[in-house]
DNA sequence: ACCTGAACACCGTTCAAGT
DNA sequence: ACCTGAACACCGTTCAAGT
């Protein structure tokens, strides 16, 4: 509030006369930046879910620039105009995909939210110079892992610290989209174990 | 950290003796509070996924007690034991299942990752009086958006509402459980596309 | 009616000075 | 050597007073 104030020359008191707190100018800044995300992701001619991956990844980016706002925009949903046109192409690519509908429609918040937080985590430790250090210390940790206690942890140490973070993004997102293309969401009246993919349209 | 001074009836600076800063602290209290997570929850003769996902409610449901660390646990991953046992206790459970290690390895981050950013998300939104409006402010968008412009938002307005956080919660972790079970990680030789589900152990 | 200087009530962190 | 009072450099937000 105050930096912003000072960039356009007054006191941090007359922002409040346009936005009522911080959080509504977060989210008023994030909604102008959702405008950036690219929908038309360059690998035009890749399956719908390189297509949804690519969107998703242009988010990301976006929010990797910005991670004071990449914070913020975990807890204030935006509503604007733009996350409205980020949400309909995202339906959009899930029912291309032959997502059911219901599915789709919970499997965008968690697509949204995984790529937020990704963002959040990997640019507030970009920005800390102690972040190295911290990884260096769980490596330590993981790799020096008592065998008997932890067996699992101990035999997969190599595997659980592997991986670049485009590698581990891509893979994630994947594995989300396989999860939410394959989980039936629970049927609204209360009826025992439905079938599995019972209301798939598409498989 | 003045809070916690005043506690203990003294300066601020004082805390500085033992720990270099605010995220350390947190990291120490966050590792403790690992230790009240319920690593065999009530429903101990369900399916493997249900165990996992009893694990990963009772982590979320502590986080979801302490909002600031919640926000705080997305960027500073602990390292301490009790951490470990919990890691341990996740990747025994994707064995069980039959879960790939290199999957199960990544997998965990994801899942961890996941129920952070849940608890973060939702118990900010608890703190704050006017998360009701906002929720509002966005029911009225969804269901006002223009059929034409926007037909998947329009067409699952209702679907994108739908569910309490419970409901959605426990979709999500079977979808991200699935996801991770049946989505293969890339091979480190550089070989073309593997067949998928290549070295699953078990189906 | 619209804007804002100055103040209020906070933070985390540092460091010189004490014991 | 260990601890800490006081200060530094910040925050977001409010409101009385100005134009």
């Amino acid at each position: 509030m105050r930096l912003l104030a000072q960039e356009l020359d007054t006191g941090p008191a007359s922002l409040y006369v346009y936005v009522a707190n911080t959080a509504e100018l977060h989210a008023a800044v994030l909604d102008e930046l959702l405008g950036e995300v690219d929908l038309e992701p360059a690998e035009g001619e890749g399956d719908w879910r390189d297509r949804l991956a690519g969107v998703l990844t242009s988010y990301s980016d976006m929010l990797f620039e910005h991670p004071a706002l990449a914070r913020s925009a975990l807890t204030a949903r935006p509503n604007g105009e733009h996350y409205l046109r980020l949400l309909e192409r995202l339906l959009a690519l899930l029912d291309e995909g032959g997502v059911p509908r219901t599915q789709a429609a919970w499997g965008v918040d968690v697509l949204l939210q995984f790529a937020t937080a990704t963002a959040a985590e990997q640019s507030t430790r970009g920005q800390a110079p102690e972040a190295a250090e911290e990884w260096d210390a769980l490596t330590r940790v993981i790799h020096g892992v008592d065998v008997k206690s932890h067996p699992h942890v101990h035999t997969l140490a190599a595997s659980l610290l592997a991986g670049s973070p485009e590698d581990r993004m891509t893979w994630c997102l994947q594995a989300l989209i396989n999860g939410i293309a394959h989980t039936p969401t629970p049927t609204p009246t209360a009826a025992p174990a439905p079938t599995p993919d019972a209301d798939r349209t598409d498989s």
